[in-house]
RNA sequence: GCCGAUGUGGCGAAAUGGCAGACGCAACGGACUUAAAAUCCGUUGGGCUUAACGGCCCGUGCCGGUUCGAGUCCGGCCAUCGGCACCA
C-alpha cells in the first residue's frame, strides 16, 4: 500500500523506448565515408565536459549540462542536422590509482567497474549520445593517439619569426632540444611526499596536496614541460573570435596575464656585470631609488658584500624553508635584505642599493626589478618598512588634461585622483573608535611623516623626471622606450604570467612517455612502437622518493643495453586535450582522426569546430586553456582544419543541496539521479533540472519541485490518455480529428514560437512554463484536437523524449496524418498570423500610473488613441483640474498623460 | 586588496525602457470521496479603505540621477558568491 501509484507509467515506458532507440541506432551519426552519410544535411556538433568516473556515481549536479546538451542534440536533429553528441570517460587519475594502492586491485579493474557504473545511470536518463563512439583515455587503442600527439608536439619548435609551430627540421640552430615544444627541465616542483609525486599548481590549494590533503613542499626535479608559453600571444588573441561567456574570457586573459613594458639593463658599481629588469613603468624610471632581486636570483651571491654574506645566507634560508603556504600567508608584512651593493640608474646615473626580497619572483620577468615606491604599493610598502628613499615622479594629473577637463571634474568628484587628500587628512586625526575597524594600509601609508608622499599608481603626468618632464604616462613609456633603445641598455618588451605547462606525474595509472633515454640525452620511440602500455605491476606504491612507481618494472625499463624507458608518466589532463577530435572518428587506427571526418564535425565557417561546448567553470583555465594549445600546434603542423576547437561555450551552474549549501557526502546533502528517476521517472528528471531557473545560475535542488514538474508531465499524459476500467491507459475521447478554435490556434503557434526562440537562447526554463501554459489551456478543453496535441509532442519531445514517444506511436494507431517516429518530424513553424489580434489593449497611464486600460483597432493612429484616453472616464477623474501638459502615445501599447 | 557574477513574494523564478511577480512550489478555501491519497476548480506581495462591488497608497538590496515612464539605463554605496592574489 506505501508504493505510490505512478502518475503515469513511466517505469515501463522509459525502458522500452531506451532499447528500442539501442536497437534502432536511431541517434548513431555517420561519417562523410559511411554509406549511408546524408551530405546535404549541415553539421551540428555539441560536447559534454566528459566526467571522470568516480565510484561515488553521478549526483544530480552532473546530468545538468548533459540535460542541456542532450535537448539541443535532439532539437538539431529534430530541425534537420547531422548531429554529433558523443559522450566518454576521462579515467586516467590519482583517485583509482588510490585505491589500488590500499587494495592492490589493478586500476583498470576499479575503471572499468566506474564506466560501467557512469554509463548505465547516464543511460537511464535517456540522453541521446552516440555510443557506438564511446572513448575512455585509459584504452590503449586510445592514449596511443595521445602519445603520438605528444610526439607532434616533441618533434616541434616555435618559430616566433612565423609564430607558429612548425617541425623541428626546419630550426637552424645549434641544439634542438634548447627549442623543443616539450622539453626537459630541472625546474622547482610541488612534490607532494605523501602521494610520492609532483603536483600542478592547480592540484595544490593552501600548500596541501587537493587530494589527500597531504603538505607539499618545493623542491627542484628534472620534469618534462611544454611550452604554452610560446602560444602565450596567440592563446590571448584568438580568443576574439569565439562565444565564450564574458567572465571566463576575462579569467583566460588574465591567467594568460600579458603586460607591456620594457626591458632596462643596470650597471653594477665596481663590476663588468649588469642586471636586468622588466617593468611596466619605464616611465618612472627617475623614480626608481633601489633595486630588488628574488632571492633565488643567480646573482645574488657575486654581488654580497662581505659584511652582508651572513644577513644574505640566513635570509636566504628562511625563505627555501617557507613552505607556499607561510609565504602567501605572510605575504602581507615585507622583508628583505641589503646585498651592500649598488646599481646605477641608467637615465641619471644616481647609485641605487641592490637588495633581496621575497616579494620579488624569480620565476616572472627577469627575477629582478626597479623599485618605484613613490608609484608602485610594493615598493612603497618596502621603502616604509627600510627607510628607502621615495620620490615622485607622476602628478596624478597634467595640467594640460586638467584643464582640457575643466569644469567636467567638479560633477566627477574624486575622478582620477585616488589617494583623496580630504579623507585621509581626516583619518590621520581622527582615532578609530571601539569596533570600528581601522583601515590600516590607509593609516600606516600616512602615519610616519606627514611630508611622505603618498604613493600614486595611476596614470598622470611625468615630473622630476627632465628627459620626459610633463608628458602624460602613454606617451612617457614610448619616449623612455626610445631612448633607452637608443641608449642601448633597454627596449621595449611583453611579458607573461603563464608559465611553461609541467607535463609529468610521478603516477602508475596515466600515459607513460614515448621517450627513451641514452647517455643522459632523450630520444623518441617510432610511431609504430605506439601504444606504449604500462608494464603490469603488482605494487603501484611511490618509492617516496620522488623515482617513479614505473621504474619498478626493471624489465620493462630495460629498453636495449644501452636505452632505458622513461619512467614518468603524462597528466590527466593531457588525454582531455583531444579527446573532442578523436569523438569525430573514434575508431579509427590508422590516424588519431580521419581526415575526412575531422573536416566535416570540426569544420564550419567559424575560428572554433565545436558548435556547443557545455561544462563547469572549474575548467575556465586549465583544461580549456591546454586543449586550445594542443589545438594551435596540431593546426599549425597542419593536422587539424581550426584554430580554436570550441566556438561557443557555455557554463551550467552548481546545483546546491536542499539545504543550500553545495552538495558534499560530509553534509548528507548529496541527490542521486537513481533515487529520483525511481520516484518520478527519467523525463520529470531531465524537465526538472531544466525548469529550475537558468542554465548558468546556481541553484538548489528541491523534491517538491521535481514533483511539481512530474505532475506537468501526467498532465500532458492525461491530455490525450486515460484509465479505463481493466486499469489500463488508452487513447482519450477527446482527442479528435477536429479544427482548432482560435484561442487554441493562437496558444499553439504561441508555444511554437516561444520554445523555438528559448532552446535557441538555452533559455529552458521558461520554455517549459510555456509548454505548462499550453497544457493548462487545453486540459479544459472537451475536444483536443490532435494537431494541437502532435505539435505540442514535438515540442516537448527534446525535454522529455520517452513520454512524447509512447504519446506519439498511441496518436499514430488511431489518427493518420503523421507517419513514422516522433524523432522522424520536422519542427513546427510558427505564423504570426494567428498572434495578431484585431483589437489590442492600451494601457492607460496618467503621469506614468497605470490607470485604465481599453481594447483599441490595431490600427488605429497615435490621434485617435489619444483622443480615446482623454474620453476615459477614469483618466478624465485623474486628470481633474489640472492642465494636460503633455501625452505620450505608443501605438498597440499605452498612452501617458502628463499634467502640469 | 583586485577582477567578475548575483541581489525581485514564504521559496525556485518571469518580465525588447511601457500592466512587476508569467510558470512552478508551499499555504489556504472549495468540488469529488464514508474518509484519505490522487485529481479538478479557486485565492494567495504588503498596507489602508469599503456593508459589498471596488478604490487608494507602498513595493524589485541602499542612496542619487536620466526619462512622460526605470527591476531594466547612468553614478555612488552595501551584502552574498566565485576567481586571482606580491606577476613589477
Amino acid at each position: 500500500m506505501n508504493e505510490r501509484r505512478k502518475p503515469y507509467p513511466f517505469d515501463r515506458l522509459e525502458p522500452k523506448w531506451q532499447q528500442l532507440w539501442e536497437e534502432r541506432r536511431a541517434f548513431h551519426a555517420s561519417n562523410p565515408d559511411d554509406e549511408n552519410f546524408d551530405s546535404t544535411k549541415p553539421k551540428y556538433y555539441v560536447l559534454d565536459m566528459y566526467p571522470y568516473p568516480s565510484g561515488a556515481g553521478l549526483h544530480v549536479g552532473h546530468p545538468e549540462g548533459y540535460t542541456a546538451t542532450d535537448i539541443i542534440a535532439r532539437y538539431k536533429r529534430l530541425r534537420g542536422f547531422n548531429v554529433l553528441h558523443p559522450m566518454g570517460w576521462d579515467a586516467f587519475g590519482l583517485p583509482a590509482e588510490q585505491y589500488a594502492i590500499k587494495t592492490g586491485q589493478h586500476p583498470e579493474i576499479t575503471t572499468t567497474r566506474n564506466i560501467a557504473k557512469f554509463k548505465a545511470q547516464l543511460q537511464r536518463i535517456g540522453f541521446s549520445y552516440d555510443w557506438e563512439r564511446e572513448v575512455s583515455t585509459t584504452d590503449p587503442r586510445y592514449f596511443k593517439w595521445t602519445q603520438w600527439i605528444f610526439l607532434q608536439i616533441y618533434h616541434s619548435w616555435f618559430n616566433s619569426g612565423t609564430q607558429r609551430a612548425e617541425p623541428i627540421s626546419t630550426y637552424r640552430g645549434e641544439d634542438p632540444d634548447s627549442v623543443r615544444l616539450a622539453y626537459v627541465a630541472e625546474v622547482p616542483v610541488n612534490w607532494c611526499p605523501g602521494l610520492g609525486t609532483v603536483l600542478a599548481n592547480e592540484e595544490v590549494i593552501d600548500g596541501k596536496s587537493e587530494v589527500g590533503r597531504f603538505p607539499v613542499v618545493r623542491r627542484p626535479m628534472r620534469q618534462w614541460m611544454l611550452r604554452i608559453t610560446a602560444y602565450a600571444e596567440r592563446l590571448i588573441d584568438e580568443l576574439d573570435g569565439l562565444d565564450w561567456p564574458t567572465g571566463i574570457l576575462l579569467l583566460q586573459r588574465n591567467w594568460i596575464g600579458r603586460s607591456v613594458g620594457a626591458e632596462i639593463e643596470f650597471k653594477i658599481e665596481g663590476r663588468q656585470e649588469s642586471l636586468r629588469v622588466f617593468t611596466t613603468r619605464p616611465d618612472t624610471l627617475y623614480g626608481a631609488t633601489y633595486m630588488v632581486l628574488a632571492p633565488e636570483h643567480p646573482m645574488v651571491d657575486q654581488l654580497t658584500a662581505p659584511e652582508q654574506r651572513a644577513a644574505v645566507r640566513h635570509y636566504r634560508a628562511q625563505i627555501s624553508s617557507k613552505s607556499d603556504l607561510e609565504r602567501t600567508d605572510l605575504a602581507k608584512d615585507k622583508s628583505g635584505v641589503s646585498l651592500g651593493a649598488f646599481a646605477i640608474n641608467p637615465v641619471n646615473q644616481e647609485r641605487i642599493p641592490i637588495w633581496i626580497a621575497d616579494y620579488v619572483l624569480m620565476g616572472y620577468g627577469t627575477g629582478a626589478i626597479m623599485a618605484v615606491p613613490g608609484h608602485d604599493e610594493r615598493d612603497f610598502e618596502f621603502a616604509q618598512k627600510f627607510g628607502l628613499e621615495i620620490r615622485t615622479v607622476v602628478a596624478p594629473q597634467s595640467d594640460a588634461a586638467a584643464s582640457e577637463q575643466g569644469s567636467a571634474r567638479d560633477s566627477h568628484a574624486g575622478f582620477g585622483d585616488s589617494p583623496k587628500p580630504s579623507s585621509r587628512g581626516a583619518s590621520v586625526h581622527r582615532r578609530p573608535t571601539e569596533g570600528e575597524a581601522p583601515s590600516a594600509a590607509r593609516e600606516s601609508r600616512a602615519l610616519p611623516g606627514e611630508d611622505v608622499p603618498p604613493v600614486f599608481t595611476g596614470e598622470g603626468c611625468a615630473m622630476n623626471s627632465p628627459l620626459i618632464d610633463g608628458l602624460p604616462t602613454a606617451q612617457a613609456k614610448e619616449k623612455m622606450i626610445a631612448w633607452l633603445e637608443e641608449q642601448g641598455i633597454g627596449r621595449g618588451d611583453v611579458r607573461y604570467k603563464l608559465r611553461d605547462w609541467l607535463f609529468s606525474r610521478q603516477r602508475y595509472w596515466g600515459e607513460p612517455f614515448p621517450i627513451v633515454w641514452e647517455n643522459g640525452k632523450h630520444r623518441s620511440l617510432g610511431e609504430e612502437e605506439l601504444p606504449l602500455v604500462p608494464p603490469p605491476l603488482d605494487d603501484f606504491k611511490p618509492s617516496g622518493t620522488g623515482e617513479p612507481p614505473l621504474a619498478k618494472a626493471k624489465d620493462w625499463v630495460h629498453y636495449s643495453d644501452q636505452a632505458t624507458r622513461e619512467t614518468n608518466t603524462m597528466p590527466q589532463w593531457a588525454g582531455s586535450c583531444w579527446y573532442y577530435l578523436r569523438f569525430c572518428d573514434p575508431g579509427n587506427d590508422n590516424r588519431f582522426v580521419g581526415e575526412a571526418a575531422e573536416k566535416y564535425w570540426m569544420g564550419g565557417a567559424q575560428p572554433g569546430g565545436i558548435d556547443l561546448y557545455i561544462g563547469g567553470t572549474e575548467h575556465a583555465v586549465l583544461h580549456l586553456l591546454y586543449a586550445r594549445f594542443w589545438q594551435k600546434v596540431l593546426f599549425d603542423l597542419g593536422h587539424v582544419s581550426k584554430p580554436e576547437p570550441f566556438q561557443k561555450l557555455v557554463n551550467q551552474g552548481i546545483i546546491l543541496g536542499e539545504d543550500n549549501q553545495k552538495m558534499s557526502k560530509s553534509r548528507g546533502n548529496v541527490v542521486s539521479p537513481d533515487l529520483v528517476i525511481d520516484e518520478y521517472g527519467a523525463d520529470a528528471f531531465r524537465c526538472y533540472e531544466m525548469f529550475m531557473g537558468p542554465l548558468e545560475q546556481m541553484k538548489p535542488w528541491s523534491m517538491k519541485g521535481v514533483e511539481g514538474v512530474s505532475r506537468f508531465l501526467a498532465r500532458a499524459w492525461r491530455l490525450i490518455m486515460e484509465e479505463n476500467q481493466a486499469g489500463d491507459w488508452i487513447l482519450s475521447e477527446t482527442v479528435q480529428d477536429a479544427p482548432l478554435e482560435k484561442a487554441q490556434e493562437k496558444i499553439v503557434h504561441a508555444t511554437i514560437k516561444k520554445v523555438t526562440a528559448d532552446i535557441e537562447a538555452l533559455s529552458f526554463n521558461t520554455a517549459i512554463s510555456q509548454m505548462m501554459v499550453f497544457v493548462n489551456a487545453f486540459t479544459s478543453a472537451e475536444v483536443r484536437p490532435v494537431r494541437a496535441l502532435r505539435t505540442l509532442l514535438v515540442l516537448l519531445n527534446p525535454f522529455a523524449p520517452h513520454l512524447t514517444s509512447e504519446i506519439w506511436e498511441t496518436l499514430g494507431q488511431k489518427f493518420s496524418g503523421a507517419p513514422g517516429d516522433i524523432t522522424a518530424q520536422p519542427w513546427p513553424e510558427h505564423d504570426e498570423k494567428f498572434l495578431i489580434e484585431s483589437e489590442v489593449e492600451i494601457i492607460l497611464q496618467v503621469n506614468g500610473k497605470v490607470r485604465d486600460r481599453m481594447m483599441a483597432d490595431l490600427n488605429a493612429t497615435k490621434e485617435e488613441l489619444e483622443a480615446a484616453a482623454l474620453a476615459n472616464g477614469r483618466v478624465r477623474e485623474f486628470i481633474g483640474s489640472q492642465t494636460v501638459r503633455k501625452t505620450v502615445v505608443i501605438p498597440q501599447k499605452l498612452v501617458n498623460i502628463v499634467t502640469g
